[in-house]
This record gives C-alpha cells, structure tokens and sequence, in this order.
DNA sequence: AAGTTCTTATTAC
DNA sequence: CTAACGGTAATAAGAACTT
C-alpha cells in the first residue's frame, strides 16, 4: 500500500525557545547545555543556534571545546521543564493533522497522511503530493503563529524519506520527495546521511572507498551482512530509500535507567554511595509510576580515562522490591570498588522491565 | 544443543 | 598531554553459563 508519511523537527529547539523567551539573544550565538566552568566544565551542548554553528559548535560537542571556540556565546542551562511544556503544546497541534501520528522526541514526530489518497476522490497522484505540501505548510504555519517557532518538514513515501527530507531542509524549510524522486535525492548523499549509519559504521565504508550512498548501493547484500551483520541487510535496503516502519504512536518501555557523571573523578565512598541510593530512589519511583517490575538490574561504572564497564545481575522472579533492588545493586557497585584502582567518572544503574 | 545470562559496541536524540 | 566527550534508551552480537 503507497503512503505519503511527513516529518517534522523543530528548528534548533531549546536554543530557539530560549531566543524566544529572551529576544536580545537574537543573531547572538547560543549554546544551551552544560555549564561551560571557564572552559573547565565537562558535560557536552544540547543545542546551538545557527550563529553558534558558525563556529563550529554542535550538538554532543564537549562544552569545554565550545568555550574554546566561542568564549563569548551565551551559555544557557538546559531548562527541560520548559521545553517539556512547549514540546506539548506542538504535539498537540502536530496531532490534529492526522489520527496516524508518532512522537519521537521533544521535538520531532511523524504524521502518515495516507488518508489524502482516499479522501480525495479522482484527485491525481501528482495532486495528492501537492495536497500533503499544502498540508506541511499549514502545520508549519500553525505552530509558528501559536508558538512563535519555525521548524522544518519533510515528506516523503516513508519515515526513512520524510526524515531525511527534513534533514535536508531545514531549517525553516519543507521538503517533498517523491517516488520517482527517491534515487537522485538519495545518490550523491553522504553515507552518514543515512539513518544507522554513524561514525564507526561510516569509517568502515570509507576504508573500503564508499563515501557517498551511491557508492554504497554497489555492494551487495551478502556484503554489507558479512561487514555489519544484521545490521547489514537494512542498511541494504535504506540505501535504496525502501522502508516498511509504520507510524505507530505505541512505546512500549523496555528499561529505565540513572547515570550521572561525578564534578571531579573520584574514589570517595560517601559521594559515591550518596549519589548510587538518590539513582536508585529515582529508578525505583519511576518503576512503581508505570507499575513495572524488573528482572535484571545493571551497573554501569566509567573510570577516570573515559574506559566504561558494566556488571549485572539477573534475579530468578522478577520484582518491583525496593529493599532487593538497594541490595542488589549496591553488591555490583561493590564490585567495581573493590577490583577497580581508579579513579571513578560515572556511575549508573538500569534495570530491565521483566514480563 | 538450546536457552539464558553477561558484557560490550553502536546508534540516536 | 592532544583530545575535549551528558543522559536515556534500544538493539545487536558474541562469549560464557546453565539446563
């Protein structure tokens, strides 16, 4: 069955909302994340605005090298609960457009707009394809004139397309491409504009000189199974612009899970302990909040240099114990103090939703 | 031999 | 010394184990 699936994602998000509440921010660059300390600071950029980009500040960028980079951006704590509250009302506007929708973050989300076929009785295809642009371009307005935000769409004949569509659009922009346009949008894009492949994948391909998704298309899929596994066969089939994900607005959640990353490396029981029973406090709140139980707990501990392991443990029934959870957990943190000499960066703890 | 558990790697937002 | 690198979650794969 042919369907005509839109992707929408907010034009630089929480910095846009932070220009938004605060005008005299506009054409000044924006950082939104962690606390930068002087160039001390370690956590990494949620959001830049495109002056900020201009840079060469990005989202996952280390805060430190930001600051390097632009000691006079204004560095913005990143204020959730707000762009939580306006990520709402946007849902609720995207969510008019379609019965068939799916949110995938704060800021991005799906809309099938198939119904257009049949709704439209002997409408041509071409006019179909002009219907859902007039349709991307009336949501985008909406939530401009309600919200006082741009942001950017794509469309295409899956969510593979309309998310790469959008990618390519923005910002402020609205994207359509076409069945018979699929092959000459895809071919002389970068492997890593495809969706699965990152950093690691990319480097595999580009030692094998394959740069662009044209030159990707040329393996075979026994190929790409033997490079990436099964992984491989997908990327096979995303590399032709074919994809079958239907917009589902179902979640089912499968862990839950608290890290945090210490202000300085240590090795000091009493900040380490404090933090680990607030993690699992939290976990377990969040576990009785969705009437969950778990059946395997996992602790996460990253040393100083950056080097992470994990160690976990399974339990015979699973449990939504309070008591069980502390004691089991605290038994693998244990483990990691007493066979580990280093200094400690992080710590984090996740659970596994059984049954 | 098959199923389960443990651990690491990769990706995305 | 040359990288700097947060938090949350899903998925895959291989090794090690239990049955």
């Amino acid at each position: 069955m042919k369907r005509i699936i839109l992707h929408i994602d907010m034009d630089y998000f929480f910095a846009q909302i932070e220009e938004r509440e605060n005008p005299r921010f506009r054409g000044k660059p924006v950082v939104v994340g962690a606390d930068p300390k002087g160039g001390q600071g370690r956590g990494v950029v949620s959001t830049a605005n495109y002056v900020a980009r201009k840079y060469g500040i990005h989202s996952a960028l280390p805060i430190s090298k930001a600051y390097e980079l632009c000691p006079q951006a204004i560095f913005l704590p990143v204020n959730m609960e707000l762009y939580q509250k306006v990520s709402e009302k946007i849902m609720e506007i995207v969510k008019k457009y379609s019965p068939k929708w799916e949110i995938v973050s704060l800021d991005e989300a799906y809309l099938d707009l198939s119904h257009i076929f049949r709704d439209r009785e002997k409408v041509s295809i071409e006019n179909t394809w002009m219907e859902a642009k007039k349709i991307g371009k009336n949501l985008k307005r909406e939530i401009f004139e309600k919200e006082r935000l741009t942001s950017t769409v794509g469309i295409g004949p899956n969510k593979l397309i309309a998310k790469m569509a959008s990618e390519k659009g923005k910002p402020n922009g609205l994207l359509v491409i076409k069945p018979n346009q699929v092959k000459e949008f895809l071919e002389p894009l970068d492997i890593e504009d495809l969706p699965g492949i990152g950093p690691k994948t990319a480097e595999k391909l580009r030692a094998i000189g394959v740069n662009k998704i044209k030159g990707l298309k040329r393996l075979s899929k026994s190929k790409l199974k033997d490079l990436f596994g099964k992984w491989g066969e997908a990327i096979y089939e995303r590399a032709r612009g074919i994809d079958e994900e239907p917009v589902t607005s179902e979640e089912i959640i499968k862990s839950i899970g608290r890290q945090i990353t210490f202000e300085e490396d240590t090795r000091d029981p009493e900040i380490i302990f404090k933090n680990f029973e607030y993690m699992i406090r939290e976990v377990h709140q969040e576990l009785l909040k969705n009437n969950f139980s778990f059946k395997t707990i996992t602790v996460i501990c990253r040393y100083q240099g950056f080097e992470t392991y994990t160690k976990s443990k399974t339990l015979k029934e699973p449990t939504n114990d309070f008591e069980i959870l502390k004691s089991e957990a605290k038994k693998l943190l244990l483990r990691f103090l007493i066979e580990g000499k280093k200094l400690i960066r992080l710590i984090g703890l996740r659970l596994k939703i059984g049954y």
